[in-house]
DNA sequence: AATCTAACTTAACAGTGTTAATATTATATC
DNA sequence: GATATAATATTAACACTGTTAAGTTAGATT
C-alpha cells in the first residue's frame, strides 16, 4: 500500500514548489519585499498552507540560504579535482567565491547579511552546510602554509583574513553598482592577488 | 523682525528631534522593525508629522546615514594631524574605520548594507559625505604610493582593495559575532597588515 | 457506513507606510 | 483688538503586512 508514501512525495512536492516560488520571490523583489500572500499566490495555495510547511518567514528564508550555501559548497569542491599548485587553487576558489556572489547577488546577500539579521547569534552550527564551506577554506589554506608557501600563521586567521577580503569585495560590488570601480574583474583580481600576497610575506 | 528666524530654528529643532529619536529605534530595534508610528510615539507628535520634515521613512534613514558618515569622517580626519609614516597613517585609519564600525554596528550596517538596498543606484554623488570620505583614503593612499612605498599601481584600485577589507571584515565580525573568530583585535590586525603587505609586495 | 486524520482555507487581529482632508495654532494685516 | 492668512499638526482612511485559531473538506482506516 504505497499511499504513504505517495503522499510523503506530494508534500515533499509542495515543499520545494513553496521554496522555489520563495526563492524567486526573494531574489527578485528582495526577503522585505515579499509577503507570504505573494509566495501564496504564486503557487495557487491559501498563504496559511505555507505555515505548514515553514514555522515562518523567517525560517523559508533559512532554508532558501541552506540550499544557496549548498551550491556554493560545490561550486568550490569542483576545483578540488584541479591538481595545480595549492596557492593557486586558493586563488581560483577566491575567484569562483566572488564570482558566485556576483553571478547570484540577491542570494549571497540573503546568505550572508539579511540571514544573521533575522536569526542572531548565528554561528556555525555543527555539520551545518555552513560550516562545510568553511571547512573548505580551512583545508586549502592549511595545504598552503603547510607547504610553506604561506607565512607560517594559525589556519584560522588566515582563512578569516581571505575570507574579509572576498566577502568585502563581493559586498561592496553588490551594494554599490554605480560607485566608479575600477573594471570589476581586475579590482576582483587585485583584491586576491594582494591578499595572498600578503599571506607570503 | 526675527520671528521668521525663530520659527525656522523651531522648525531645524524638530527636525533633529525626529532624526535623533529616529536613530536611536534604528539602531536599537533595527530598520525594520521601526515604524513611523513608533518615532512619532517617542517624539509625541502625531506620526503624519514626520511626513512634514522627510519625504518618507527611507528619506529617513538617509539623513541618519548622512550624520553617520560625518561621524566616520570626524574620525578619520583627526589622524591626519598625525605626523608620522604614511604606510603606518593608513594603517591606523584601517584601524579606526572598523572600530568605528564595531562601535556603531547598527549605524554601519544602516549607511553600508541597508541603505543601499532601499536607495538603489547609490553611487558616489558630488560633494556628498560619502565622497568625502573615499577622497581621504585616496589620499592616504596616493602618498603611500608616491613614497614609492606601495607597488606602482593606480590609486583608485589601492584603495578599493583596502576599503574591501576594511569593509569585509567589519561586517563579518558584526553579522556572525557567534562564528569562532580568533581574537577579534588580532584578527582586524592581520587584515590590515595583510592588506597593507600584499600592496607593498 | 462511521470514524478518524491530514491537508487546506476562511476570518480575524494587530500591526505597517502613506495620503487626503481636516483642524488647530500662530503670525501678519487691517 | 478683530480678522484674514499662512504654517503646522492631526484624524481617518486605504491597502497592505505576518501570523493564529477555528472551520472545512477529502481520503484512508476500521
Amino acid at each position: 500500500m504505497g499511499t504513504k508514501e505517495r503522499r510523503a512525495r506530494e508534500k515533499e512536492q509542495l515543499r520545494r514548489q513553496i521554496l522555489v516560488a520563495a526563492r524567486e520571490l526573494f531574489v527578485n523583489e528582495g526577503y522585505e519585499n515579499v509577503s507570504m500572500r505573494k509566495i501564496a499566490n504564486k503557487i495557487e495555495y491559501s498563504p496559511t498552507t505555507i505555515y505548514l510547511y515553514f514555522k515562518d518567514k523567517a525560517d523559508l528564508l533559512d532554508s532558501v540560504c541552506k540550499e544557496t550555501l549548498l551550491n556554493l559548497l560545490n561550486t568550490l569542491e569542483q576545483l578540488k579535482n584541479d591538481k595545480s599548485d595549492s596557492v593557486e587553487t586558493l586563488r581560483k576558489s577566491g575567484q569562483a567565491y566572488v564570482e558566485f556572489g556576483l553571478k547570484y547577488p540577491q542570494d549571497y546577500k540573503l546568505t550572508f547579511v539579511i540571514r544573521p539579521q533575522f536569526q542572531k547569534g548565528l554561528g556555525l552550527q555543527e555539520g551545518s552546510v555552513g560550516e562545510k564551506v568553511f571547512n573548505y577554506l580551512r583545508e586549502m589554506v592549511s595545504e598552503c602554509i603547510q607547504q610553506k608557501k604561506f607565512r607560517q600563521m594559525d589556519v584560522e586567521t588566515t582563512g578569516q583574513v581571505l575570507w574579509s577580503a572576498v566577502h568585502g569585495v563581493t559586498l561592496l560590488l553588490i551594494d554599490f553598482p554605480e560607485f566608479p570601480w575600477t573594471e570589476k574583474d581586475k579590482l576582483i583580481d587585485t583584491v586576491i592577488h594582494t591578499t595572498i600576497e600578503g599571506l607570503k610575506a
